[in-house]
DNA sequence: ATAGGTGCAAACAGTTTGCATGTAT
DNA sequence: ATACATGCAAACTGTTTGCACCTAT
């Protein structure tokens, strides 16, 4: 995947523009807006495709949705905000991680999830 | 739900004998050799009532399918072999968590996973 | 006897894929 | 011109639900 459609640019613009990690369908939604007749299908092999090509990463989570972020990022966490699913960007990390590993197995990554509510849900204003 | 069945106790039993946390499928499998006309649907309702009854746990994790462990427990975290998909426990958790909460946010759970070879899996010996 | 549990199949949600059409190169 | 991208619908996976039948109480 290399040409410049303006389904890409759009999917693309939509995450840079983005000051949190999207999902999918937040994705999809927003994309359609500069794009009216863009399909689903379409933004799953975008992602897929900007995944691949490195410029952006797949954020799994437990539970829910994958959300998407720009890739060019130093190492951090994020923070899901238990009432609306915003997912948020930590800075930082926790140290001795390693202390933890399990005798005789091998480390390759640590994930870190904090939850609760974030500022705009602890006012009530539930959005 | 609180009539003693034999696929209730036999989904029960496989989980208390497990030395790890087990997905529903592995449940539903090891059940059924217990109770061989046992449906899927069976389990995913008796996990829901074993969780909401307060003696099981789901253990959501990214991207994988949840899986399942008693839940008197002290509070720990996992560990996820990336070649067999094994989930192990860990003991112990890290310190100064709050540290890394977003200003203005509250703190209501956190999670950590890690990931990489189990034992088995380093060994080459895949399973 | 009867409320609650079970198995089956259908329904669902999220994601992927096949295919004919459209379009950037 | 043509190889690649798109939209649509169908397929797939994991999970839930409706319903007739079964069973622990």
């Amino acid at each position: 995947m290399k040409r410049k459609t303006s389904q890409r640019e759009a999917i693309r613009r939509v995450i840079i523009r983005a000051d949190r990690p999207l999902s999918t369908d937040e994705i999809f939604k927003m994309a359609r807006k500069l794009v009216p007749g863009l399909g689903i299908a379409t933004v799953y092999r975008t992602l897929k495709s900007l995944k691949e090509e490195g410029s952006i990463h797949e954020v799994d989570l437990p539970g829910q949705t994958s959300r998407w972020e720009l890739s060019d990022k130093d190492h951090h966490h994020h923070f899901l905000c238990r009432t609306c699913d915003k997912l948020f960007e930590i800075e930082g990390c926790l140290g001795d991680i390693d202390r933890l590993l399990p005798p005789g197995c091998s480390l390759e990554a640590h994930n870190i999830l904090l939850e609760g509510q974030c500022p705009d849900c602890l006012q009530g204003m539930d959005n």
